[in-house]
RNA sequence: CCGGGUGUGGCGAAACGGCAGACGCAACGGACUUAAAAUCCGUCGUCCCGAAAGGGAUUUGCGGGUUCGACUCCCGCCACCCGGACCA
């Protein structure tokens, strides 16, 4: 009889959830034991239920947990849920029931599903984000953020308040687009002689004028900028929710539109959550992937004027704007139109943003983007007509068009700008490939060093000047290249000599090769054809054609060089002559060194009902104002129709009672309230820190627990939330830290990513006698079928039913395999085994609850962990399932016998016998590995350990008392069911879940005698036992003396003896 | 195109620079059984020699290198997977 892990599993489950087993000690209950918060990426509760790849990192974190707490640890794992948000919103559309009911009931079977696999969660801790009682907290930390500001100098959050001090006390200053600097001139830091002060004092402005400038520095602020609005959603999008130009829920198309909107600054922290990546313990490429995100250049900014029309009628104020209203939004304080003081239209100017300044010498041309709003006012009429219809062009295009058909377009605007150290004209184009939103707009070309701009110039037959001296490694790609547009293999890198002699570049000296060059280049003009003629030249010739003439080459040198035909600069590396040329912009008041990011501030409205509703109130002229904390939480107000309103409207808006607010303080006037909703990532961004003290209504968390518990010392969740859930919360997370609120800096120390779970294994497509590709996916019982000759591939089709007979394979692309015959892997056989991500439309998602049902909790927790590393991805295997089953089986016989009653608490063949001396030591080994390996997160390989010790133990009866207290505790964090079943079946009458994890003996952890490889030449060819403790002489010659190596050794001389102590032999002959 | 990861038997996978393939699945042989399932014992990378015991060669995507010794470290390619992509 199998054991009956139905009963025993229920039974562990409602045992430890009436004794509160793995309750968390508060911090002063917790006495000297060390604390370990571990914690799991809470679910979005869905209607579908768990899938298989939630309990893979819940199964790990449960086994870490569960080995923490005999290691005596105060051990923190709560649970909990993640419930606002779209999907259970848009399925209560669908089936007009309100979302609370769908995310109650989805909750419902996610508790039920996660106690079934008997995961260890303090459950007393559970949250919600749904819950006001939750949603309070995280309203109130939306106040903080409103009534928060970033403060340049101390790099850090300030109460909003602590700024109007300064700037009343004029230690700050206003400048014209609403920004806020330090008032240097107040200060005698700095006095710019005759430039006209264009920044303002707080006394100057109006009242409506510095709310504006409070307003624009909070930490959430409203701003009309170019959103992501998704109308088959309803709502407008994060960045980070936007992929490839659809909605990454749903996939639905996306469009740039301006709107109204709550953002939060998060780019003021762009620095600090760079810099911290560093000191987390996190995998490498998920920091790389928030590096890559937050996107940090330097470069520098350069000024470019704009040369004087020649000839052309002067442009008139008829369609051009006046210069750039004032937005009252610092974030986007970049206004790309800098007019200088006191300037009029006849001296425009422009910046671009660089990262490479050192090739300012090759900017052959400017370019604007499109969307630009200097472009009205610098072009000439003539070229007026030509350029409207381009812009008009490129709006007509969708994001998702641009994205898919990448090809460069642009147009010449008639305009001239001035090169600022050469004093050259250089043309100005605008052009699709630069976009508004990012740097200033506006880029200065380099063709010689920048593909896109390479790439242009050669549509536009725009001059291509280097100057930077490329590297060798670049001139063979050139090379390789023109070899490639020829179709021939890449030329020799050899030199024919005029005796017809061939020598290697690299030992050509400089006067042979000139030489040399000089009769290739009487034969042929153009640079590939020389190249063609020659098979190669030396390195420092090709180089220096390059230099000489970039123009008919094959793609622009990007890498670091040293500077060419640049004056100031020559002959320095990239690096220095960056600096060199900051410093001479800089002083010629032409630029200066500058940084940008691609990480944008965080939209953070949803068009959406089931979300947190903003605590703040608009008045008349739509300026916001903060609740009270005391009017926490602002619930959520009942609807009866919660669908989206299909326009930009919130459908808030439709709660007519609660829309209105008479304030007491000043009578009369009315607000209306904020009518969007937060994002789902609000709820997620903080939850961590509510389980510490879940219960609290006076505080966020008690600052004696958040001190005690944080931070997180093992958090374990997908990839997917690379740069959504863990930007953001550790954004908040540093907000927080800031206000005083929370005692860390960072809030995940160690974190781990699981693989992704694949679906099973799956036929791709296999040819067809006819030749045509076949999709599985059209397929039923893909099989092999033997034949005379060999075996053919048989399938039905789905649809037709009707019987595909595949090619016909030969003997040699099969063998044998009992009756029938078994493909070889030969890549000749177009059949393609490949798994998938596991989706309901490809059909291949795997229900936890049937395999709970069929094998058990505690099989399906080994399982998965056996599959193969937590972090690697891995193919689902049904099949494979039975193995850990009979695992626990053989564990059942092994201590029971296998009884035919199924008696509680079970009798057990155990006795206090003394262990055989192989056994002890093998004991001893796995508590030794088992530990190590729980430890490192390794379960694969703790499982096998237990399977060998297992396996030893088959046959032994009765078993050692000793030996079989240790294999159960040693099991129980992997398999705590049927663990705690044997142990109260040794006698036990409390849980093991705190009993102490067991030792292991070093003494018995080496062999008395050891048996040691022999190699010859690192060939393996004999093994010896000799005593552990044998010296290194007695060894050798032992070694030696070996039967099996004589052969190897006779008449040779013995070159080198090699002894690795404990490891093995090697001889050298 | 850029960044990151992976590549080992029929499959999932092990292996501080030191006996490649632990452990599990599948397959094959045997025991038990009227039979099957379950269970137990055994074989199991590939090729060659041998009746057998055994022996030899070869093998971690491909090509080089470092080393007494390389799945592991270095250089160059190839394939697949995951991210990001006109980011100046």
């Amino acid at each position: 009889m199998p054991y009956n892990f139905t009963r025993i599993e229920k039974k562990w489950q409602e045992h430890w959830l009436a004794n509160k087993s793995f309750a968390a000690l508060d911090p002063a209950d917790a006495g000297g034991m060390p604390k370990a918060y571990v914690l799991d990426m809470f679910p979005y509760p869905s209607g579908a239920g768990l899938h298989v790849g939630h309990p893979e990192g819940y199964t790990a974190t449960d086994i870490f947990s569960r080995f923490l707490r005999m290691r005596g640890y105060n051990v923190l794992h709560p649970m909990g849920w993640d419930a606002f948000g779209l999907p259970a919103e848009q399925y209560a559309v669908v089936k007009n029931i309100h979302p609370r009911e769908t995310t109650a009931k989805n909750i419902e079977n996610f508790r039920r599903q996660i106690r079934m696999l008997g995961l260890s969660y303090d459950w007393d801790r559970e949250v919600n984000t749904t819950d006001p009682h939750y949603y309070k907290w995280t309203q109130w930390i939306f106040l903080k953020l409103f009534n928060s500001y970033f403060d340049p100098v101390r790099k850090q959050a300030m109460p909003i308040s602590h700024l109007q001090n300064e700037l009343f006390n004029e230690n700050l200053i206003v400048g014209p687009d609403g920004s806020v600097k330090l008032n240097r001139v107040a200060e005698g830091l700095e006095e710019i002689a005759g430039e006209v002060r264009i920044e303002r004092l707080w006394r100057e402005l109006s009242p409506a004028e510095k709310q504006d400038v409070i307003d624009g520095q909070r930490l959430a602020y409203i701003d009309e900028v170019p959103v992501n609005w998704c109308p088959g959603l309803g709502t407008v999008l994060a960045n980070e929710e936007v992929i490839n130009g659809k909605s990454e829920r749903g996939g639905f198309p996306v469009e740039r539109r301006p709107m109204r909107q709550w953002m939060l600054r998060i780019t003021a922290y762009a620095d600090r959550l760079l810099a911290d990546l560093d000191g987390l313990t996190w995998p490498e490429p998920l920091k790389e992937m928030q590096r890559n995100w937050i996107g940090r250049s330097t470069g520098a900014e350069i000024d470019f004027d704009i040369a004087p029309p020649d000839g052309d009628a002067q442009q008139s104020g008829a369609g051009a704007k006046g210069p750039d209203s004032v937005t009252g939004d610092p974030s986007v304080s970049s206004t790309p139109t800098t007019i200088a003081p006191g300037s009029d239209d006849s001296s425009l100017a422009f910046t671009v943003f660089t990262t490479r300044p050192d090739t300012l010498y090759g900017a052959t041309y400017a370019v604007l983007a499109p969307e630009h709003p200097l472009v009205d006012r610098i072009t000439p009429s003539a070229h007026r007509e030509s350029v409207q219809a381009y812009r008009t062009q490129v709006a007509a295009r969708s994001d998702r068009d641009r994205m898919e058909n990448k090809e460069k377009t642009g147009m010449f605007t008639g305009a001239y700008a001035i090169h600022p150290l050469t004093q050259k004209r250089i043309p100005i184009y605008i052009a699709n490939y630069v976009l508004m939103g990012y740097g200033t707009g506006a880029i200065m070309a380099v063709p010689a060093h920048d593909e896109r701009d390479f790439e242009f110039a050669r549509k536009f037959k725009i001059p291509i000047r280097a100057v930077v001296s490329p590297t060798d490694d670049f001139l063979k790609a050139q090379i390789k290249a023109f070899a490639k547009a020829k179709g021939d293999a890449p030329p020799d890198i050899s030199l024919p000599m005029p005796d017809g002699s061939m020598v290697h570049y690299s030992k050509l000296d400089k006067a042979t090769a000139a030489k040399v060059l000089d009769a290739h280049r009487a034969a042929s003009a153009s640079i590939p054809a020389r190249i063609e003629a020659m098979g190669a030249m030396g390195m420092r010739q090709l180089r220096a054609e390059y230099v000489a003439d970039a123009n008919k080459w094959f793609s622009a040198f990007t890498g670091e060089g040293v500077a060419v035909n640049s004056p100031l600069i020559n002959g320095l590396p990239t690096a220095e002559a960056k600096q060199k040329l900051i410093a001479e912009l800089e002083r010629l008041g032409a630029g200066h060194g500058s940084v940008t990011y691609k990480l944008r501030d965080w939209l953070f409205s949803r068009q959406r009902y089931w979300g947190e509703p903003f605590p703040i109130l608009l008045d008349e002229e739509g300026r916001p104002h903060a609740l009270d904390e005391s009017e926490l939480p602002l619930v959520l107000p009942e609807l009866s129709d919660f669908k989206p309103t299909g326009t930009p409207e919130p459908p808030l808006s439709k709660a007519k009672d609660w829309l209105k607010v008479e304030r007491g303080e000043q009578k009369g006037r009315v607000y209306t309230r904020e009518t969007n909703t937060m994002p789902q990532w609000a709820g997620s961004c903080w939850y961590y820190l509510r389980y510490l003290d879940p219960h609290n209504d006076k505080q966020l968390v008690d600052p004696e627990k958040e001190k005690y518990w944080m931070p997180v010392d093992l958090y374990v969740g997908g990839v997917e939330h690379a740069v959504l859930h863990l930007l953001y919360a550790r954004f908040w997370h540093k907000v927080l830290f800031d206000l005083g609120v929370v005692s860390s800096n960072e809030p995940f120390q160690r974190l781990v990513n699981q693989g992704l779970i694949l679906g099973e294994m799956e036929y791709h497509a296999f040819a067809t006698p006819d030749g045509k590709w076949v999709s599985a996916a059209d397929l039923n019982d893909l099989d092999e079928e033997a034949g005379e000759s060999g075996v053919r591939m048989i399938a039905i089709h789905k649809q037709t039913g009707q019987k595909l007979i595949g090619k016909r394979l030969t003997e040699d692309q099969v063998e044998k395999a009992g009756d029938g015959y078994r493909l070889r892997s030969d890549p000749k056989i177009r059949v393609d085994a490949r798994s998938f991500k596991m989706s309901k439309s490809r059909g291949n998602v795997v229900n936890p609850d049937q395999i709970v049902a069929d094998y058990g909790a505690d099989t399906f927790r080994l399982y998965e962990m056996y599959m193969g590393p937590l972090e690697a991805q891995k193919p689902w295997n049904t099949r494979d399932i039975v193995g850990m089953s009979r695992f626990l089986n053989k564990v059942w016989r092994n201590f029971t016998g296998d009884p035919e009653e199924d008696t509680s608490p079970p009798k057990l063949l155990i006795e206090t016998i003394p262990i055989s001396e192989a056994l002890d030591r093998q004991m001893h080994r796995v508590i030794k590995k088992v530990g190590d390996d729980i430890a490192a997160l390794h379960f694969n390989t703790a499982i096998a350990e237990l399977i060998n010790l297992n396996n030893a133990m088959t046959g032994l009866s009765p078993l050692p008392r000793e030996l079989a207290e240790n294999f159960i505790l040693l099991l129980a964090p992997l398999a705590p069911h049927l663990a705690e079943e044997l142990w109260s079946g040794l006698g036990h009458a409390k849980s093991l879940a705190r009993r102490p994890w067991p030792t292991f003996d070093p003494a018995k952890l080496v062999e008395a005698t050891m048996e040691l490889p022999v190699q010859v030449n690192g060939k393996l060819r004999d093994k010896i036992s000799v005593p552990a403790d044998a010296d290194e002489a007695t060894i050798l010659a032992a070694a030696l003396a070996g039967e099996k190596v004589q052969p190897w050794i006779a008449g040779k001389t013995i070159v080198k003896k090699l002894y690795v102590p404990g490891k093995l032999v090697n001889v050298v002959v």
